[in-house]
DNA sequence: TAGGTTCTTCTCAGTTCGAGTCTTACTCAC
DNA sequence: GTGAGTAAGACTCGAACTGAGAAGAACCTA
């Protein structure tokens, strides 16, 4: 393989386009109760071998269309929902010459293992909290991404995209504090989502099994048509959040 | 005057890089009570004569550094907070080639009236309910703005950005129904403010005159060190806002 | 001076909140 | 099967916050 060193010694900027956008993705899940992050190895240069977000060069498409491009051909990652995130264009964040990039945030539900594809030498779902060290700024992207997701928890109904199509109340707690890196107090959570108009909606039917330690069988939710929770779902204040 | 037919009929994308990053702003300030709009009239085509954003293509600086350059070259105005708003970048949305725009949200106290330069015939602050048949996706661009603008009113402290550096509460009451479109209960929002650790502090000063239309001195205050307000100050709810 | 307006504080009832308890239903280990 | 432990869901309590309104003092203009 090309080290870095020498992929830059023989890169001539002239035999390309001087500006150029891509997308990168930062795409969520929960898995085991921890919140992940979707990465690929790289497997060309610059940052060959190095872990990255999934993402590419935007073609003759939407924004929103290449986004969902390059995580499904990266990644065999099709059913999420997708928003954007933030614009990275420092110059210098690509040695190669002036790339802007479109950040998209991703959530999907608990999902089989991706498949490495496209420029990508293989991709895995990585503990969030173990995704350091990535390739150009994204690890300045990733953490704008988790800020973003965590403050959408608190006033969208953004965390049923993460469970499937039906859903317990005790998932979605278990998603809110994934996320949130804390646990919730289940009286209370329930409480609340049950009664914030639009969050959730009844199945009227109830889980074939109760948990693994034991207790009732709980009921099935799935979501609702609200688009905002109100009033919010907010996470437990520290002090220092405000400053 | 070229027209844009003529323009676009002498114009050959070989002459231009195929694509291209601008900046557009959407810079909102407070005049007489009402919330208006920064827009400049286009002296170039495509679009010449038309009102759109201000802005202008990326140079060799960073999308925060070419936001500010761009609102001070064709405006003049320059003390604001600006933040990045959302990225457009639809193919077609440019007739001349493919440009992703940048989208900045600014705010700025009230000042005098800006001073036209660089591409634009002319600047002036517009109500925002006037502003509609902007060039290019610039109406989108303004509505997604101050979507976000009011949202970004209930839980952070960014009301101050539109005051001067010493203000009154009810200057600020009248900031928020200027902004949210409504009216506030004086009692209650005076009482929240207060209540909001680090909003705001006095100053131990209070107003050389009361208000034209009678009423003791207020007190003034200045901007406080919270970053996010908590609890956060919601704006009256309407159903239709959440479905 | 009179009448109207604003600033600021206060009251009151209704709602939401965090913390905790309780009952019931279930799983697992023995 | 039985018992210990756990979870779902309903409930209670006091504290905090909310919207609506009232009140007094300060100040403007006519």
């Amino acid at each position: 393989m090309q080290s870095e060193a020498e992929f830059l010694a023989g890169y001539d900027p002239r035999d390309y386009p001087s500006v150029a956008v891509t997308v990168d993705v930062v795409a969520l899940t929960i898995r085991d109760d921890r919140l992940c992050v979707l990465l690929v190895e790289r497997a060309e240069q610059p940052f060959a071998g190095s872990r990255a977000l999934p993402g590419g060069f935007v073609r003759d498409e939407t924004l929103d269309a290449a986004a969902l491009r390059e995580l499904s051909e990266e990644t065999g990652v099709e059913r999420l929902h997708l928003e954007q995130l933030k614009t990275y264009g420092d110059p210098g964040r690509d040695p190669r010459m002036r790339v802007f990039s479109v950040a998209y945030l991703a959530f999907a539900p608990s999902l089989a293992d991706p498949t490495a594809g496209g420029d990508a030498a293989g991709a895995y779902w990585v503990p969030v909290e173990q995704a350091v060290g990535l390739a150009f700024d994204h690890d300045t992207v990733l953490a704008d991404g988790l800020e973003r997701a965590r403050a959408k928890l608190e006033y969208t109904p953004l965390a049923t995209a993460f469970a499937g199509d039906e859903f317990t109340i005790s998932e979605l707690r278990q998603i809110y504090a994934a996320v949130w890196g804390e646990e919730l107090h289940a009286g209370n959570f329930h409480r609340k989502v049950l009664s914030v108009p639009g969050f959730v909606e009844g199945t009227g039917r109830t889980a074939s099994r109760a948990s693994e330690r034991g207790g009732p069988k709980p009921k099935l939710y799935r979501a609702g048509d609200a688009r905002l929770l109100h009033p919010a779902l907010l996470r437990p204040a520290r002090e220092d959040d405000f400053r």
